[in-house]
DNA sequence: CGCCTTTCGTTGTAAATACAACAGACTTTC
DNA sequence: GAAAGTCTGTTGTATTTACAACGAAAGGCG
């Protein structure tokens, strides 16, 4: 566990929260640490969660198949994020999390997080806050998401979707964490429709790319 | 405020909060009371979200409009509800926050529900929780969503949304709080073309509607 | 290097959707 | 109860997408 203070340390869950108090705390909180091969599941739909979980290394993708094979890309989760937290409320998750790489997660009980001795741990209050706040920045990036989603062609999702990565890293050059299939899955279209229409663009002008590297032209949006 | 102490007694934000408590929080928690005619905004985007709000009369629509004016249904809000708590963390809020019909909307300070006096108010501590289950609800309700308009097609659309309803009210006939336009607003299709569908399906034998009400027949999953 | 696997682009066809326009049923309002 | 407005179903056309199939490029590995 030790291994993984620092990564604790800057996770969401523990901001503001020294690093002191934050160890006294692990115990307390019932914190167990657990590797995942690639491929392997995290979380399959239909479990219970009844914890809160870090990623501590590697990289983990929320998706779900349909009866028919189709497979959403729901979201994917770095290092220092929180993970399930979206099951608190006792519903059976409607994902499967699955590890896209070797990866180390951290979970902790959720009942300890949320209802023991408040007083005895000094910072457990501040514990809860940061939920709160992780919970809301969750709903957050399923509210973007659904805003790529609901275009409704598959050049606007490409523009929505893009144009926030944009925004995001700051500048019209950036990579993004998916490759073309991941990126259909993730946006909900076809990938080989998606290909030709992300070609279209860059024969309008519109943008280039390389790979998972994309550049925006200054033209935008069509 | 007193007219609304039964709804706020049966809301989410506080359940498990005995009726004394509550009324003692009300001030702590810096509440205030405002009504809203139907068409009004409640939330617009771009707004700063400082306040944990809940429902009491009515019925709201958080919806979004995008550049060329198509508009897309997140979700519906209804009596005892919370909303807009997916901001907390600071965000401007993406999406406006219109009242279906004439609404009242009882708001707390979120500040002082997030960091004042647990211990001067000896319920605080059950009111956050009950903010982290909420969020953790309005996740829910997002993947939810999510679920139904990845489908790829109008009819599995239609499928994935009404099947959950019937699971949810737990009988094959029910009505749905959305009419023709708002139900393709909130599956992200179009209006008549979603229309023609359900024609479709119920030629198919599928279901049987009448304005909002519809009755799954049991050959299901076509 | 050569083999194998994965990823990506390309194309043609069938299917699904958006869009526009209109007619009938139902509501509301005066 | 007539008029105006709203909601829903219907149809035809142009556009967009899914699907399948394949070849080329890139990366991994002995």
């Amino acid at each position: 566990m030790e291994k993984y203070l620092e990564i604790l340390k800057g996770s969401k869950l523990f901001a503001n929260v020294a690093e002191p108090e934050m160890i006294s705390m692990l115990a307390c909180l019932g914190s167990r640490e657990r590797q995942y091969n690639e491929g392997e599941f995290v979380f399959r739909r239909g479990d219970r969660v009844d914890s809160v979980s870090v990623l501590a290394e590697g990289g983990l993708i929320v998706q779900s198949d349909d009866y028919w094979g189709n497979r959403s890309i729901i979201t994917s989760v770095g290092v220092g994020e929180l993970f399930g937290v979206g099951y608190l409320a006792g519903e059976a998750i409607m994902n499967d999390v699955v590890a896209a790489e070797d990866s180390t997660v951290i979970s902790f009980d959720a009942k300890r997080v949320l209802t023991v001795c408040p007083s005895a741990c000094p910072r457990h209050a501040q514990v809860v806050r940061n939920l709160v706040f992780a919970l809301s920045e969750a709903n957050l990036r399923l509210v973007t998401k659904l805003g790529h989603i609901q275009k409704r062609t598959t050049r606007e999702k490409l523009m929505s979707y893009l144009s926030l990565m944009a925004k995001k890293t700051g500048s019209s050059t950036f990579t993004i964490p998916f490759n073309r299939q991941q990126l259909a899955d993730f946006l909900s279209v076809d990938r080989s429709a998606m290909s030709a229409e992300l070609c279209r663009m860059r024969d309008d002008g519109l943008l280039r790319f390389n790979r998972n590297s994309f550049t925006l032209m200054e033209s935008g949006r069509a």
